[in-house]
RNA sequence: GGAAGUUUAGCUCAGCUGGGAGAGCAUCUGCCUUACAAGCAGAGGGUCAUAGGUUCGAGCCCUAUAACUUCCACCA
């Protein structure tokens, strides 16, 4: 074994074994209960991030521990062919060779797009592989098969038989980047700093004009009325007029309307109900004309008349001059305001009035509210529930076509002859109608996330009935982070429960944002993101996900660096030794049960801590609190098992008595194998590694068994006084400036359990530095003396002895008591405190009471 | 505008249904002791954001305030 941990050495090693054995396949297997979960594909065309990190390590940690303890485990991994981000690679791919998405017929496009996925499909799953999380391979999904693809067809054509899916003319977000509408929740708000225009309408009668303040004049050519409010006296004689639109001389009406606040701006406002949502309701609700003027790539149209050609921000100024020349420009004023972006480009989006399909929401938002009303479906952390709720109660339909090419082509199909419309899972050749072969189907594509709201149960094989969708379906937990509840988990939910009749999951797990040291977020533009793969390569996969998952709570982000990650491989590294010690120690046994041996104090000491350890590690991974699950089994380590056990079974270990050195060594490696076995879902490749150089393991740690919590091995000890013991006097021993290698002469003057002190006699000499330990009947003269409650300790220290220090500690032990049992006896003697604290605790606070009397008792008398 | 979250040691964060403030890193001191110097031992460091309230008892519950973060809505 190597002198330190290398991750490097093994990692990949170990993967390549776990894949070959197929440790990672599940089968139906009905004699086992099953446990599943489905990743949240990531995007085809990314790479990792430290988020895929986090939100794979966990998902790892539950699946692997469940695996241990006996379920049938299935992870279904996967990837999402995210249509608009993909289909901009693919443009940019073709602009570099001097193609345009017009120059290519859409068959060819659509080839391009397979070349890509083909090409950087595999990336991030080769990448996840390096994170060494153990999900079914075989089972690797990708939204685009044809497996899928009949899933999405069969749902989008149950969904339109059933009347859910209508085509509808409705104002939508528009990116004339990437020239398609987005749904509402793709479209992001952003603070901007631009103008507000003031520009004056004529009347047509002459009498003067009203004011209009605006904040895109570029529209004003699909001006169709101006709008004031019905109470606001300024304007009252003028609704019904007339005013000039400027530049197009088009006369337009003064409409009176409540949607128009009297206090922003000038009180009236131009209406272009092509242009913007609140317009088009007004629009509706006065009739009036729709005029558009911006096209599809973002340039004004014939109606912007000499300004036509121009794109819709960059002909501002030239509209403001235009304006300015004839006058009715009356002032122009900063304005900050939120402007809608694409989420995927950050173009700014136009509304824009199309004809695209969409999904009634409010019948299928309501069982999706019930379930979690009735704690079918939980959230962790409870607090996500808002979200989802708030969502859902507010829920707008949902539009699913989107302009382009790569995704699923919506699948109905119009005769081009009798115009019969049909929604086919299967593509239509012949009209049923009039069986004309003049046959189109839909131009659109759908939104990516038609597709991922059926990821837990498409995966499976919906629509097919299948052995494997019966027994893994549905699936226990999902995990994911909390920007994508609206996106993603209200549509598996509510789709799921549509077509399955089944909730997708009982359990959503939120995992929180992880973010650069300063607690910003990772982007581009800031050039903070930290590469999980360059973490991997210099501290280890393991050192990754145990930075990432340590200490972790849900929901909350975490601030991130590298460092953290160097921290956990010093971790490891410790956990690495303690494990070289062990397999050093242990090679040449021949283990036996515990039940054969006489256990000392340190070792019913040790047993009991690692019996706690259990309940608390599998309490924690049940309730899913991860982070102090992992921060436990490193105290444990460090703490009790390396600083104590570890330490004071050398004396056993190198010593003549063969018998306990025996016995010794079945505890090293029976506590070491279950701290390794308990530790292995957090750090899978060194807990491997370890387990296969222990002289007795099975073939692989992660289908061994998870350690069970036995009651029998739990039993207290008081080991703990002699820790006290030697704590005190390593701490008296740094008070008088004794260097570590200097070693004294250790005299105890046993109070009680003389036994537990001789049989703990060297290992009090060999841990607090002593050169002998010896047990004395009566008082010392120039010592440090330490009064403990198991013993007094004389340190001889000849004329080093510090009277006066050694009066104050004595003072400052009794005042401490003093105000300890003050303290108790106040809770005690009040009859509240007796009558309503768990009973447990005034139990004791009782014993505490009477032990601290007792020690006050013993110190007053030393207090001459 | 509506909602949620955060505020604990210099830094990053734990802290269970309310029952004596914790860890890691950093700092200081002493040690190369045969698993580990990526180490060991010891020490210092906190009005638990502020102000009230409930309680025998509050970091935890309630109310208000402040700062930061996020989500939803989007007034031209």
């Amino acid at each position: 074994m190597d002198k330190t941990y290398n991750p490097q050495n093994f990692e990949k090693r170990i993967y390549k074994n776990w894949l070959d054995k197929k440790y990672f396949s599940a089968r139906v297997n009905k004699n086992k209960k099953k446990f599943s979960i489905v990743m949240p594909p990531p995007n085809v065309t990314g790479k990792a991030h430290v988020g895929h990190a986090l939100n794979n390590t966990i998902q790892d940690i539950l699946v692997r521990y469940k695996r241990m303890q006996g379920y049938e485990a299935c992870w279904i991994p996967g990837t999402d062919h995210a249509a608009i981000a993909t289909e901009a690679k693919v443009v940019d791919m073709l602009k570099k060779e001097g193609i345009t998405k017009d120059d290519i017929s859409r068959e060819d496009f659509i080839a391009r797009g397979w070349e890509w996925y083909k090409k950087y499909g595999n990336i991030i799953c080769e990448q996840f592989k390096e994170l060494g999380i153990s999900c079914d391979w075989d089972r690797l999904s990708f939204t685009m098969d044809e497996k899928l693809n009949r899933a999405v067809r069969k749902v989008f054509v149950d969904y339109y038989n059933e009347g859910y899916i209508y085509k509808g003319k409705r104002v939508v977000n528009y990116c004339p980047n990437c020239r398609s509408s987005i749904s509402d929740i793709e479209n992001e708000y952003k603070e901007q700093t631009t103008k507000l225009w003031h520009i004056k309408y004529p009347l047509e009668d002459g009498s003067g004009g009203i004011i209009v303040a605006t904040t895109r004049p570029e529209t004003m050519f699909g001006d169709t009325a101006v709008a004031v409010n019905s109470k606001d006296n300024r304007y009252k004689k003028l609704v019904g007029k007339n005013v000039i639109l400027p530049i197009v001389n088009r006369p337009i009406p003064i409409i009176a309307d409540d949607y128009c606040e009297m206090e922003f701006g000038t009180g009236a406002v131009k209406i272009t109900p092509a242009h913007d949502v609140n317009d088009y309701e007004v629009g509706l609700r006065h009739k009036l004309p729709i005029i558009t003027v911006i096209d599809d790539a973002g340039k004004l149209n014939s109606y912007a008349g000499k300004f036509a050609g121009l794109d819709r921000i960059k002909a501002r100024d030239e509209i403001e001059k235009e304006l300015d020349r004839l006058g009715v420009l009356v002032k122009v004023e900063k304005y900050k305001n939120k402007v809608g972006c694409c989420q995927r480009c950050g173009e700014m989006t136009e509304p824009k009035i199309s004809e695209q399909w969409f999904v009634k929401m409010k019948d299928l938002a309501k069982p999706a509210i019930e379930k979690v009303k009735t704690g079918e479906l939980r959230f962790v952390p409870k607090r996500y529930e808002k979200q989802y709720l708030n969502w859902l109660n507010n829920i707008q339909d949902w539009c699913i076509s989107r302009q382009l090419w790569l995704g699923h082509r919506i699948p109905i199909f119009t005769c081009q002859d009798c115009g019969y419309v049909k929604a086919s899972v299967d593509d239509v050749k012949e009209c049923d109608r009039c069986h004309s072969k003049h046959i189109e189907q839909d131009k659109d594509v759908l939104d990516t996330w038609f597709s991922s709201a059926l990821w837990p149960f498409s995966t499976l094989g919906y629509p097919e009935k299948s052995k494997d969708f019966d027994y893994f379906y549905p699936t226990d937990v999902l995990v994911t982070a909390y920007d994508i509840i609206t996106f993603w988990v209200v549509r598996m939910v509510f789709s799921a429960l549509h077509f399955t009749h089944k909730l997708p999951f009982k359990d959503v797990i939120i995992n929180g944002m992880v973010r650069d040291a300063q607690g910003r977020k990772m982007s581009k533009n800031l050039g903070n993101g930290i590469d999980p793969m360059e973490v991997i390569s210099e501290c280890g996969a393991d050192s990754l996900r145990l930075s990432l998952v340590n200490g972790m709570s849900l929901g909350v982000d975490c601030a991130y660096s590298v460092d953290k990650a160097r921290d956990s491989k010093v971790f490891i590294n410790k956990l690495y030794n303690a494990g070289k010690f062990v397999i050093s120690n242990t090679a040449d046994i021949k283990p036996r049960s515990l039940d054969e041996f006489k256990l000392d104090s340190k070792d019913k000491w040790i047993l009991n801590k690692l019996q706690n350890l259990i309940k608390s590690t599998c309490k924690n991974l049940d309730k899913y609190s991860i982070g102090v699950a992992s921060a436990n089994l490193i105290d444990f380590t460090v703490a009790d098992f390396c600083d104590w056990y570890i330490e004071a079974s050398k004396l056993d270990l190198y010593g003549n008595d063969e018998v306990k050195k025996e016995k010794t060594q079945n505890i090293l490696l029976y506590v070491f194998t279950n701290l390794l076995k308990l530790f292995h879902p957090f750090i899978p490749f060194v807990t491997e590694e370890l387990y296969q150089n222990l002289s007795v393991h099975e073939e692989t740690i992660m289908r061994s068994s998870f350690p069970v919590y036995d009651k029998k091995l739990a039993k207290k000890n008081s080991f703990g006084q002699i820790i006290e013991v030697i704590k005190a006097i390593r701490t008296t021993r740094a008070n008088y400036q004794i260097p570590d290698n200097k070693k004294i002469t250790i005299n105890i003057l046993p109070n009680e359990k003389i036994s537990l002190i001789r049989e703990n006699r060297e290992i009090i000499n060999k841990l607090a530095g002593g050169s002998e330990v010896k047990i004395v009947k009566k008082e010392m003269e120039k010592s440090a003396k330490i009064i403990t409650k198991l013993c007094t300790i004389f340190l001889p220290m000849g004329d080093l002895v510090d009277e006066k220090q050694e009066q104050e500690k004595l003072q400052k032990s009794i005042e401490n008591l003093k105000f300890e049992i003050a303290r108790s006896e106040k809770m005690l003697s009040n009859p509240n405190f007796v009558a309503k604290a768990p009973q447990k605790l005034v139990a004791s606070e009782q014993e505490k009471l009477a032990k601290n009397k007792e020690f006050l008792e013993k110190l007053l008398k030393e207090n001459r």
